[in-house]
RNA sequence: GUCCCCAUCGUCUAGCCUGGUCCAGGACACCGGCCUUUCACGCCGGCAACAGGGGUUCAAAUCCCCUUGGGGACGCCA
């Protein structure tokens, strides 16, 4: 069998999103887990919708995934002689044809094909006035008759009439310029590519590249068309849930290893596994896997995928991703070690880098300016706890060791002799250290903190508790 | 409008091809409980689905048909 090659080829019109993410997603894993090829061309033969800072959007994004490819990026707009020397090739052939029809009547006949109950599609006026060349024309393609038939990878035997499917349409624009069909085809002929997976949006593009494959004696690869991605609303994904830049799930704090784990598993299952290193993946992923039917996304799920990935990540990797989002809650230039002692703590308490940030974001404001949650304070730091803050702050400034376990031991044996419970003193300290009632282990957080700072915040609890 | 695709818990899915082991399994979410200095983590338990109707068969989530519902495509966009 010859070298299976896949591509990925998203017009830079647009970020790459979600969709787009995981076609590309597929198709590469498609080729690592076989030994083959991975391409990424991009497409972008609408000059005016097109532009160079998409182009780039769409390499960091891929770049962001560890979607790495093997050839490209290819620019079509680099490619038009090729596509001109294949057109010459289809009007040689009798496979297409100049056509001088204005888009004005162009819609005309569509209308009248619609208005007849039919299919609206190009009626073929020019398909025997054999034109040469000329300023404005267009050249379409000569549709075949019969039946279009292929074996898609995910949907299984498919048939379609070419008739129904495939109508007279343009492969070079009046400007010159090829259009996607045409182009497609060339390149993927050109590029060697075996396997094409792609959205189910594309299904009735396939007989139409079919005929193109068969006008041109080329051999057609296999196709797997895979079902869309919903919104949360049941609508296609819009700009509002998923259809966004993949970037835009690099800034809300989600590692890039949880959003490929969630793409792999939306569409695609391999019986009750939900967690895939890079590595099985590349080995278990197959077409056999690809469901047929719609997929929701679910950012609760992402939520889940992700919290496993930093419970699980290199605590250090995650130090050094943190800053830009503690910039973003005002806390420049954390210092590196109390980054580096603070992360592990909040590994099992954070979804998202972005949460865990905004978790720990305490531990780097000034001791003298650390700010309180008002209720809180009200509630914990009173002229009742003051006394037992006090005594904290004594019991760390006095602490032979300062290490969780023996401090933690220290609190015990002062609070028995008090006949006070760990209770009476665990959330006034809480609130003393952190500003709030929910945080890490206390004697965790002072090891972080520091003696200096955990003896700071305390003596400045029993101040505001006077106050 | 025409054509095409799809249909298992709220969501992602396993099972379907090669009918019986499925009064349908896992995960997320949700609800209880345990653990516990708070919040998490973790652990235990619970809720919850074969869209409907016809067939075929001894037997259907699994095969066939229809209905309904959803989605997509019909460009000098990709």
């Amino acid at each position: 069998m010859s070298k299976v090659v896949t591509r990925f080829p998203p017009s830079p019109t647009g970020f790459l999103h979600i969709g787009g993410a995981r076609t590309a997603l597929f198709n590469w894993l498609f080729a690592r887990g076989r030994g083959g090829e991975f391409v990424l061309r991009i497409e972008d033969t609408d000059q005016a919708r097109s532009t160079p800072e998409m182009t780039q959007a769409i390499v960091d994004g891929m770049t962001w995934l560890g979607l790495h490819w093997d050839h490209g990026p290819y620019l079509q707009s680099d490619r038009t002689p090729l596509y001109d020397q294949y057109i010459e090739r289809l009007i040689a052939s009798g496979h297409a044809y100049y056509c001088d029809c204005t888009p004005e009547q162009v819609d005309a006949m569509r209308e009248t094909a619609k208005a007849a109950g039919k299919k609206p599609k190009y009626d073929g006026s020019c398909r025997h006035r054999n034109l040469g060349p000329g300023p404005g024309r267009v050249v379409r393609f000569r549709a075949p008759e019969g039946l279009c038939a292929w074996a898609d990878m995910v949907k299984g035997p498919m048939e379609m009439d070419f008739e129904e499917m495939v109508d007279d349409f343009v492969i070079r624009r009046g400007n010159g310029s090829p259009m996607y069909n045409l182009a497609v085809v060339v390149d993927d002929a050109d590029m060697g590519v075996t396997h094409i997976i792609r959205g189910e949006d594309h299904l009735s593009n396939t007989p139409k590249q079919i005929a193109l494959y068969m006008a041109l004696g080329l051999s057609v690869p296999a196709f797997g068309h895979v079902p869309m991605i919903f919104g949360p609303d049941r609508k296609k994904l819009s700009k509002r849930h998923g259809a966004m830049s993949v970037m835009e799930y690099e800034a809300m704090g989600f590692l890039p290893e949880a959003v490929v784990n969630y793409l792999l598993r939306l569409g695609w299952g391999h019986g009750d596994q939900e967690l895939f290193t890079r590595q099985e993946m590349v080995e278990l992923f197959s077409e056999k896997g690809l469901g047929t039917s719609p997929a929701m996304f679910d950012m609760a799920k992402l939520e889940a995928v992700s919290a496993h990935y930093i419970k699980e990540a290199d605590p250090a990797r995650l130090a050094g991703l943190l800053p830009r989002f503690l910039a973003e809650l005002g806390v420049a230039d954390p210092d590196p070690a109390r980054l580096a002692a603070a992360v592990p703590l909040y590994q099992p308490r954070a979804k998202t880098l972005r949460e865990m940030a905004e978790g720990m974001a305490f531990f780097f404001a000034p001791d003298q300016a650390l700010e309180h949650d008002p209720a809180a304070l009200a509630k914990f730091v009173t002229a009742e706890s003051a006394p037992l803050l006090e005594a904290a702050a004594r019991l760390v400034e006095e602490a032979p060791v300062f290490e969780p376990g023996p401090l933690e031991e220290g609190f015990k044996t002062w609070l028995d002799g008090q006949g006070l419970k760990f209770k009476a003193v665990a959330q006034p300290v809480r609130v003393a250290l952190s500003g709030r009632t929910f945080s890490p282990g206390l004697f965790e957080m002072m090891l972080v903190l520091g003696r200096e700072s955990t003896a700071c915040r305390l003596r400045r609890a029993v101040a505001l508790a006077g106050a």
